[in-house]
RNA sequence: GGGGGUGUGGCGGAAUUGGCAGACGCGCUAGAUUUAGGAUCUAGUGUCCUUAGGACGUGCAGGUUCGAUUCCUGUCACCCCCA
């Protein structure tokens, strides 16, 4: 743990202890997201089972929570490693599996109520097994993986950089291998959707938006054949219309601009396109060949860099574009990707940047079919003259009959056309891609599935569920954890009785990939809920009972991916009538990130000279060089070396030595780790979570201060001085602490006091909360008589945050049980105003006195008192006023001439 | 390159949303107390001008307004995410 964990940990214990003090019910769980890549790379390294880190790096997880004091329900504690938890998580996964998604109602509904198309119910059991398995939400696929050969293993992606394997730098190829996917794409819609009512900031709403990429446009099929068999083609979708799969003779293509079909000058498929091999001319075979093999070796990332050079081969074919019978050479290029839209492009290099440089690079024509006007930044002749490239919208031309329609306009007619034609149909595209659910890994849930095997022992091709009665499956025992050598996942090497059980009669062979991370996360926040339940991984009345969950605090690391996975879950979940909400996470907050200390550097070149700062960089083997590569050491200085000058830092002793002063992300490479054990031995529990509250707002990036820790811890020190006899040998309350009823003044203090921390804790302004606390502290510090009444409502205010010394000091203050359940304090209005005010007076908006007047008091007697006053008198003398504004409670501002 | 965010004293930050800029904490200065202080308490602490007092001041340049940290336009810098 280091300290950024506490952070997020601190605001929700906060928030959950004084809404118990309010007397709400708090479901305050905390668990363990445990299945994962470390472990098993531990594993390897020590051939020792995940298992067992696994649960010491729990066991010492929760050690560092319970020192901190957060008020989880600790029996409710789960990891998503445990049996009895995975195998709710293996049942969720069989849920999906027999679940399709319908269209019309958009909703997942039973495989059973799946309607068999006539043909496919003619073509026999075979064939409707297959409909079936192509509709379910978990169904497989083959999909594009990083197979190291050297390492006899498949990395993710994060473990590939540059085509190597980040571990030992070898060669990574992507090869096609068969997994599990899981249909979120058919939730798409819903996902972008359901957005709109969540308490969510914009920005994480917005991510998500842009991760789903809803794109409206259009698939349009290139004819690939003949030209004299063009019209023959044309006039048989006249009559078919658009088929339900692309048929061999044509090329589908996805566009969002339809409008700019007259301007296709070539067409790109993606290296992995099935229709390759097929399209590809003898003459071009080899290049082709060589080219793809090339582009297996890239990752979607490099492959779609901007400033990377464009690079792509010509297939020999051609296709025809079906609104004017064009010849389309066909190109490989892996700027286009599999994943996307068909994983063909019609190619409008006059109205696409990447198009453009495309053809730029290999000398393809550009046709101008939009005429973007005269706008400003667009040189709109050489835009006509194919000389530069337009993204924009504007008016047709150069497209036969739509020649003058705007683009949104033709957008539409010409999709309406294509439709009628039978050649292309409106189309909605997403970015988001079905989920690749499965890795060639061990640490993680095994899949509920089963593999019919033949006599012979080889698949026949029949999948089904294990049934519910027989979860959870649990990992088998292995020797080692070590690759095999072959691309497939390590469960393959179980012994027989695991990997092929035998079933009524029927031999099967398990299923051996695993669950990715994500799996256990997507449904803990159900588990929580009735966590020792095994009848159903939730009860249906408590989950109504509690969800949604109304404050989720996480890091921004997990606003796309998990959050997006976890609400798919729960969408399915709702549609097949298990939860209650559409939504799980109502409320969410992202805590800001904790930097380390703050740090001057300053530059010195070899020579011993200093350098600006802003002069160093890092060149590719991330060493610090000046300007011209030459290698320069950093100094690190002391504050009390550095001081300020200008914009920025010098060195106290040489002033024209410019230093660098900021906060760095805390890493173990830069050494600046701050350990939380460290900060409780040191300072306290209670002085760490005060701390982490009192940096600064909960979403905003903070720097930590370890000066700022003892100032907090200070601040705790002068409570308990408030409060307890600090001289005494023993355990006493102060003498100044007494059965007294609080003077106005104090009274006042108390109610304030109460009411901004009332409303802070409320609005998670926790560093304004504390700062109105430690006003309080100032306050009463200075009053020799201080009521016992007001510092026990005290300790009732500061107990959600620093629970230690409060439980302390309520006993002292001579109660027996624990504070948690006692009633947040009250405060009275009336006794938060003061009676008297003081008011600024202003000429032409600059202060120029101030007065003090009943808090009360009305507009025109506030002018009156302003104009009372000697300074304001003397200053009014003098000049003519024009105006007079006065805001009671507020300020009096003269406008003079 | 695209998207998001942030710029306020020496530092972290506050400002009821258009009304006294700098609350609170750190740091610093001085004093009290103490054998001692990395303890405690008290006072001070944005910058500049010689004081009474004044001028300047919320990244920079404009604008709206009696009044702008807050609203508008432009611009710069840094951070995060995606590519």
């Amino acid at each position: 743990m280091h300290v950024g964990h506490p952070e997020g940990y601190t605001a929700t214990d906060i928030f959950c202890r004084f809404h118990r003090m309010r007397g709400k019910s708090v479901l305050h769980p905390m668990g363990f997201d445990a299945f994962g890549l470390p472990a098993e790379e531990h594993a390897i390294r020590t051939n020792t089972p995940p298992r067992e880190s696994t649960e010491q790096n729990i066991a010492n997880f929760t050690r560092q929570l319970k020192m901190l004091g957060f008020s989880y329900d600790w029996d409710r504690c789960i990891a998503t490693t445990d049996v009895e938890y995975f195998k709710w998580t293996q049942w969720i996964f069989r849920l999906l599996f027999e679940t399709w998604f319908d269209p019309e109602q958009e909703k997942g509904r039973p495989i059973d109520e799946l309607p068999i198309p006539a043909d496919v119910a003619a073509a026999g059991e075979d064939a409707v097994r297959e409909f079936r398995d192509d509709h379910r939400l978990a169904y497989q696929s083959d999909a594009l993986v990083n197979w190291c050969p050297a390492l006899g293993t498949v990395l993710a992606n994060e473990e590939v950089i540059d085509g190597l394997s980040e571990r030992g730098e070898h060669p990574v190829q992507r090869i096609p291998l068969r997994q599990w996917m899981l249909r979120i794409t058919s939730y798409a819609d819903r996902l972008e959707h359901d957005l709109d009512d969540l308490d969510w900031s914009e920005g994480i709403k917005k991510l998500q938006r842009d991760w789903i990429g809803r794109s409206e446009g259009a698939e349009v099929d290139f004819y690939i054949g003949t030209e004299s068999e063009f019209d023959a083609w044309k006039s048989e979708r006249a009559s078919s219309g658009f088929t339900r799969k692309p048929t061999d003779d044509v090329l589908r293509v996805y566009t969002t601009r339809p409008d700019t079909l007259y301007g296709a000058t070539y067409m790109v498929i993606a290296p992995e396109h099935a229709a390759v091999e097929r399209l590809t001319t003898d003459a071009q075979r080899q290049a082709v060949q060589e080219y793809c093999d090339r582009a297996a070796t890239k990752s979607d990332r490099e492959r779609t860099e901007d400033n990377k050079q464009k690079t792509g081969v010509f297939s020999g074919a051609y296709a025809t574009n079906p609104v004017n019978g064009a010849q389309t050479p066909i190109w490989i290029a892996d700027y286009v990707l599999i994943s996307y839209g068909t994983g063909a492009i019609m190619a409008v290099p006059a109205h696409d940047e990447r198009d453009y440089e495309f053809a730029t690079e290999y000398d393809i024509a550009v046709q101008a079919v939009v005429d973007p006007g005269e706008r400003d930044h667009v040189d709109r002749d050489a835009v006509l003259d194919g000389q530069a490239c337009f993204a924009g919208t504007g008016v047709a031309v150069n497209s036969g009959e739509f020649d003058g329609m705007p683009t949104g306009e033709f957008k539409s007619a010409i999709t309406d056309s294509l439709t009628t034609a039978g050649t292309g149909r409106a189309a909605v595209n997403y970015k988001l891609r079905d989920w690749l659910f499965s890795r060639q890994r061990f640490w993680g849930e095994p899949f509920p599935i089963l593999h019919e095997l033949d006599e012979a022992g080889e698949p026949t091709g029949v999948i089904r569920s294990v049934d519910e009665k027989d979860l959870p499956v649990d990992l088998p025992y292995l020797e080692d954890y070590k690759p095999h050598g072959r691309p497939e996942p390590p469960l393959a090497k179980a012994d027989d009785e695991w990997l092929k059980p035998v079933i009524d009669g029927v031999t099967y062979r398990r299923e051996t990939n695993t669950m990715p991370q994500w799996a256990g996360s997507c449904w803990y926040y159900l588990r929580f809920i009735d966590a020792e339940n095994d009848e159903a991984f939730v009860d249906a009345e408590k989950e109504k009972a509690w969800m949604p969950i109304d404050l989720y605090v996480g890091g921004a690391e997990h606003a796309v991916l998990h959050l997006l996975y976890s609400r798919f879950w729960h969408k399915v979940l709702f549609d097949r009538g298990y939860v209650s909400t559409t939504e799980p996470f109502q409320r969410l907050i992202n805590q800001g990130m904790i930097l380390g200390e703050m740090e001057y550097t300053a530059y010195q070149t070899s020579d011993g000279g200093w350098i600006n700062p802003n002069d160093v960089s890092r060149n590719d083997l991330n060493e610090l060089v000046d300007k011209d590569g030459a290698a320069v050491s950093a100094v690190t200085l002391d504050v009390e070396q550095v001081t300020k000058k200008g914009d920025g830092f010098v060195r106290r002793d040489d002033e024209n030595v410019r230093v660098e002063g900021r906060a760095f992300k805390m890493s173990k490479s830069r050494g600046n780790v701050v350990n939380p054990d460290q900060v409780v031995q040191d300072y306290g529990a209670d002085s760490l979570r005060l701390y982490e509250m009192f940096m600064g707002p909960l979403e905003a990036t903070k720097p930590w201060s370890m000066n700022g820790v003892s100032g907090v811890r200070g601040f705790l020190d002068r409570v308990w001085r408030l409060i307890v006899d600090d001289r005494s040998e023993q355990l006493q309350l102060n003498a100044s602490v007494q059965e007294i009823e609080a003077d106005a003044d104090d009274l006042r203090v108390l109610h304030k006091t109460i009411q901004s921390v009332t409303r802070d804790t409320e609005t998670l302004n926790y560093n304004t909360a504390i700062a109105r606390m430690m006003e309080f502290v100032n306050h009463f510090t200075k009053q020799e008589f201080r009521a016992k009444s007001v510092m026990e409502s005290f300790v009732l205010l500061l107990a959600p945050y620093a629970p230690h010394l409060c439980e302390e000091l309520w006993q002292l203050l001579g109660h027996s049980g624990t504070l948690a359940y006692e009633a947040w304090p009250k405060f009275d209005e009336s006794l938060t105003v003061d009676d008297q005010i003081e008011i600024p007076i202003q000429f032409k908006g600059k202060v120029r006195s101030k007065i003090t007047v009943p808090a009360d008091i009305i507009q025109y007697e506030l002018e009156a008192a302003a104009r009372a006053d000697k300074r304001v008198a003397d200053l009014l003398a003098e000049s003519e006023v024009i105006k007079v504004i006065v805001v009671p409670g507020r300020m009096v501002n003269f406008v003079t001439k």
